[in-house]
RNA sequence: GCGGCUAUGGUGUAAUGGCAGCACUGAUGGUUGUGGACCAUCCAGUAGCAGUUCGAAACUGCUUAGCCGCCCCA
């Protein structure tokens, strides 16, 4: 007989075990609330979509684009691909379902497993997540001051302090295309001294170049023309308006004039969050999260002429980021109470214990097994549980069983009906998840009772 | 996508080209029983495919995967 074959996951790739499953659904519940508080609603688009989509939204001579895309293919049919990243499909979302009609700006966030074809390496994988904020139809600078100041929120939140925030301003399309003729005419000059690869950017994108690491590139870019010199007045005054609402949140920044975005979309404000913690710097930045304006794309995608700015987060780099600094990001996902039973094939009678406390709200699982009651108590501890409810015992007769509390070795015996009581002297309920909204008295909402607003600072006073 | 390093039970490790061993974990049992200990027994491995060799976990090639660097990015 020939072996069996092994089978491994697809590079890039990994299963959430429980543990880190159970870790990952908790970052997705605070994200999203705070998302939601934020009126951001979540929106989920497909996997899949056209690979238009992302030529069109991401840019053709964009790396993801050009050789990061997953092709997706079904009998011979081809055109589809793993989506890469999150704005352009929501904004193919937006267009699709008439949503840019409803009233602005219009919100969304999102939290999806993003798909792209890269070499795996430290935080890094080919499937990933991101959760991310879109909002459209605010070209005001406080919008792209809200999903800053999103993320920075969200990081106070959970207790991740190991970063630095980096802006810069790209200019709005025209402006970009002025400083893109003056930077291709610049970096043409001196094509010959350039890095092969930035060699290559000069024609397709020369923005791309003040982004090379590259030391013979450095200097070059050092002579460069500046983005400030081709800026006008109106992205100066939107930069200025973003630094200003920045420091008045007393959101700390640093304005770095070479920070360019790898996707083709973006004008006027970008942002990136760096790790700084220095096991992750060894090979250079790690952006935990980053986003930017994209004034153009809906209207390149086929839509109206509608303003958007957005912010993407990394959930692995976040996730092994708090786990760097030591932040426990959720509990073990263990059953509080084991029932276990001293008597054989009653699988019917501990279910019948075990549904009332499920049912109350605790996390109970069921020894099957006619083992000893030693092994089955053995087993309950194993499995990281605190309480046993034993039955079939001879003190557990007649309708009542014990409860064990398995940490302290004390134990009682107990009422049937009161086991909910029991059990709930040890160990906690779990909070249950609703369809509906519960019933709201309008008179529990009590105006101005939350406190005052937060002291700001007013460079005008 | 390119380059370097690596791959031994579920986990961590040993074996100079010559019997794959140890520890942990797991399972069963230690007289119808109250536990993590202890004792006994057991399950389980050289990533995959070829090659060199009397003989390969070890040497060679290819494949797959991981880590690191490049590229790029969340």
């Amino acid at each position: 007989m020939p072996p069996m074959p092994t089978y491994q996951r697809p590079r890039g790739t990994r299963d959430l075990l429980p543990d880190e499953a159970a870790a990952m659904d908790a970052l997705q519940a605070v994200v999203q609330a705070r998302a939601l508080r934020y009126g951001y609603p979540r929106i989920s688009t497909p996997i899949i979509e056209n690979r238009e989509v992302f030529v069109k939204g991401v840019g053709e001579g964009s790396d993801i684009v050009g050789y990061e895309m997953y092709e997706v293919g079904q009998r011979g049919e081809g055109g589809l691909t793993l989506r890469p990243e999150g704005t352009a499909a929501v904004v193919r979302a937006l267009l699709e379902n008439g949503l840019h009609k409803s009233p602005q700006p219009i919100r969304f966030f999102y939290w999806e497993p993003m798909f792209r074809g890269q070499r795996p390496q430290l935080m890094r994988f080919r499937q990933f997540w991101q959760w991310g904020l879109e909002c459209f139809g605010a070209p005001e600078a406080a919008a792209d001051v809200e999903i800053i100041d999103f993320a920075n929120g969200l990081f106070a939140e959970v207790g991740f302090t190991a970063f630095e925030l980096e802006i810069n301003t790209i200019g709005d399309e025209p402006c970009q295309a002025k400083l893109k003729t003056a930077l291709g005419e610049y970096f043409a000059k001196h094509r010959d001294a350039l890095s092969a690869q930035s060699q290559r950017r000069v024609d397709t994108n020369a923005l791309r170049v003040l982004d090379s690491k590259e030391p013979q590139d450095r200097e070059i870019i050092a002579g460069a023309p500046k983005l400030t010199d081709v800026l006008c007045d109106e992205d100066k005054k939107h930069f200025a308006e973003v630094q200003d609402g920045l420091t008045r949140l007393g959101i700390a920044y640093k304005v770095v004039d070479t920070l360019v975005r790898g996707l083709d979309y973006y004008t006027r404000t970008v942002s990136e969050f760096v790790l700084t913690d220095p096991e992750y710097r060894k090979g250079g930045d790690i952006a935990v999260a980053a986003g930017g304006r994209y004034d153009g794309l809906v209207r390149r995608m086929g839509g109206p002429d509608l303003t958007g700015t957005g912010i993407a987060g990394g959930v692995d780099v976040l996730y092994y980021a708090l786990k760097q600094q030591g932040v426990t990001v959720a509990r073990e996902p263990r059953a509080d109470v084991y029932v276990v039973s001293g008597q054989p094939d009653d699988f019917a009678d501990r279910t019948q214990i075990a549904n009332p406390l499920r049912e109350a709200g605790f996390t109970v699982a069921i020894d099957y097994s006619a083992r000893p009651l030693e092994r089955q108590l053995e087993s309950a501890i194993k499995h990281g549980a605190r309480i046993a409810v034993i039955r079939g015992t001879a003190e557990a007769a007649g309708g009542n069983v014990i409860v064990r509390d398995l940490g302290k070795k004390e134990q009682r015996v107990t009422r049937l009906a009161a086991v909910v009581t029991e059990v709930g002297r040890h160990v906690p309920k779990r909070p249950r998840p609703t369809l509906l909204k519960p019933p709201t008295n309008p008179d529990d909402h009590e105006p101005g009772a939350a406190g005052e607003a937060p002291f700001l600072t007013d460079p005008r006073d």
